[in-house]
This record gives structure tokens, sequence and C-alpha cells, in this order.
DNA sequence: GCCAACGTTGGC
DNA sequence: GCCAACGTTGGC
């Protein structure tokens, strides 16, 4: 199984909002950007990702199952830019802020540390055992 | 609200 | 095909 996050403006569209969606989960749609799309169309279903709250909060704060693969964007005009569904699993008991995350060793190699622009990036393994730990699972 | 970083667009 | 101009993202 392979990790990612996906990044969202909770003013817009936020954690509470994948929530109440249940299991039929939501298309992760209305990204343009080739490397992003590049991300999504590697995921597997069952694959697990972090749901991260960009500019108001700046944490992760959930844990999301990718349950459709890359398929074209509904919202597109252009077939080229496809995206994932996601469902929330769970939340974090203690979610993992910007600043937290930029403060562990471990962590330091971290897209989201590193390229604080992409809105949907790939998780290594060790990165995720950490971010597992420091939210208290 | 500002601005740095980065991706995209379009003129040449 | 280069690169300047422009738009967008997101941290601060």
């Amino acid at each position: 199984m392979a990790f990612w996050l996906f990044k969202s403006e909770p003013d817009v569209f936020g954690w509470d909002d994948l929530v109440a969606r249940g299991d039929a989960g939501e298309e992760w749609d209305g990204v343009r950007n080739y490397q992003a799309r590049n991300v999504m169309r590697a995921m597997k279903r069952g694959d697990r990702g972090l749901f991260y709250h960009s500019n108001i909060g700046k944490e992760a704060v959930g844990i999301v199952e990718v349950i459709a693969e890359a398929h074209p964007d509904s919202t597109a005009d252009d077939p080229k830019w496809e995206c994932v569904n996601i469902r929330a699993v769970k939340p974090l008991p203690r979610p993992v802020s910007l600043d937290r995350a930029k403060a562990e060793p471990a962590l330091q190699n971290m897209v989201l540390v590193n390229n604080s622009r992409l809105s949907v990036q790939p998780v290594s393994e060790a990165e995720w055992a950490a971010i597992m730990a420091m939210a208290g699972l």
C-alpha cells in the first residue's frame, strides 16, 4: 500500500465535508496541475492518504482511503484531467500541524515541508509512520 | 494583505 | 524552443 496527501482549503471543502459524504466519498476533482494529476494516476484502490487543511489550520486532520482510481475529471472540459475518489476513514486524535512537521527531523524531506504548492503529494512509508506517531495513532 | 515560489501562456 | 509576463497557491 502507498501513502499520499490531499490538500484542501477547509472553508471550501474541509474534513467535515468529506465525513458528511460517508462511504460514498468524494470525487477529488478540480485539480489542473500535471504534477498533481500524475500523483493521482499512481494511486491504487485501498491506498491511504492524509487530509490536510491549507491556509486555515495548516494541519493534517484525518486519514482518507482511495476508493476509485484515476478517471477523467467530471468537471473538466478536457479528458486529460483525471482524478481519484476518496472517503474519510478516521480523524487524527491529534492533528499534525505544518509547524510540527517542519520541526520533526524525520519529515525534513517531506513534500509538504519542501514544496508547499503541490496540492496532491506522495508520502513515504517512513513519513507516514512518523505522522501516525505524532498524531497519536 | 503581501509576496515568494512555481506553473502556464504566448510573443518572438 | 526560449523566456518574460502573468496568474495562482499558500505560508506568513
